[in-house]
DNA sequence: TTGACTTGCTACATAATTTGTAGCACTGCA
DNA sequence: TGCAGTGCTACAAATTATGTAGCAAGTCAA
């Protein structure tokens, strides 16, 4: 099984182990922006969580949670996954992707 | 050849056709996030981005600058390939990922 | 204590995506 | 004419994602 990507150590396409490179290769992974975007207001099983997402398949639903729970991003609660304070942290950052999303959607029509 | 995603259209995990999920499925695929960082400060010719991202392959970077440029983020200039205003701004949303990303580093250290 | 639930998660075959290598067609320049 | 650089394509191999079925553990009621 092949680790998920971490700072200081090369990940896809950048052998230098910057900090930045690891998460765009983190992010950049199928279903993980999502779930993290699912996850912003309130913790969700993990079962609850695949409906969200379109019945996603669990086999890259739980990779996928073992990675960002690898990054600290996300963890397991009492009620559910949940994210963790750096995780809400990281959610904030990309708040501004909705406003961007809703303006391509304008500029489409 | 399947289309990239847009707004209005079902995607990946949603039919609803709501414009931040077709955003979250375009930047979820494998090196979109990271061209778009490479871009951001000067813009590029095919081969100079493709060995900036530790010489991906051409094929996947032409598919990911044909949905970049579909989604009208990036456009071929005359010194090569640049953000569009639109997309010089979605990378400005993504500034915060620098900063998180070094905080993440500490954390792991 | 049995049975009906829900939970997180795994097995495994199939499909889709990504990778790596080679090289084509075009442009400008000498 | 020849060379060097451009964007890009073909195609087989490797990796990753998908879909379906179902397991083991926990809870709660009867």
């Amino acid at each position: 099984m092949k680790r998920s990507p971490q700072p200081g150590r090369p990940v896809r396409g950048s052998t230098t182990g910057r900090p930045i490179m690891a998460l765009l290769d983190l992010l950049g992974r199928r279903w993980c922006l999502r779930i993290m975007w699912e996850l912003h207001r309130t913790p969700m099983t993990f079962r609850s969580l695949q409906a969200a997402c379109g019945d996603i398949s669990p086999t890259i639903l739980n990779t996928r949670l073992l990675d960002l729970r690898e990054a600290g991003i996300v963890e397991a609660g009492a009620d559910g996954f949940i994210l963790t304070a750096e995780g809400q942290r990281l959610v904030r950052e990309l708040g501004g992707l909705q406003e961007w999303a809703e303006r391509w959607a304008r500029r489409k029509a």
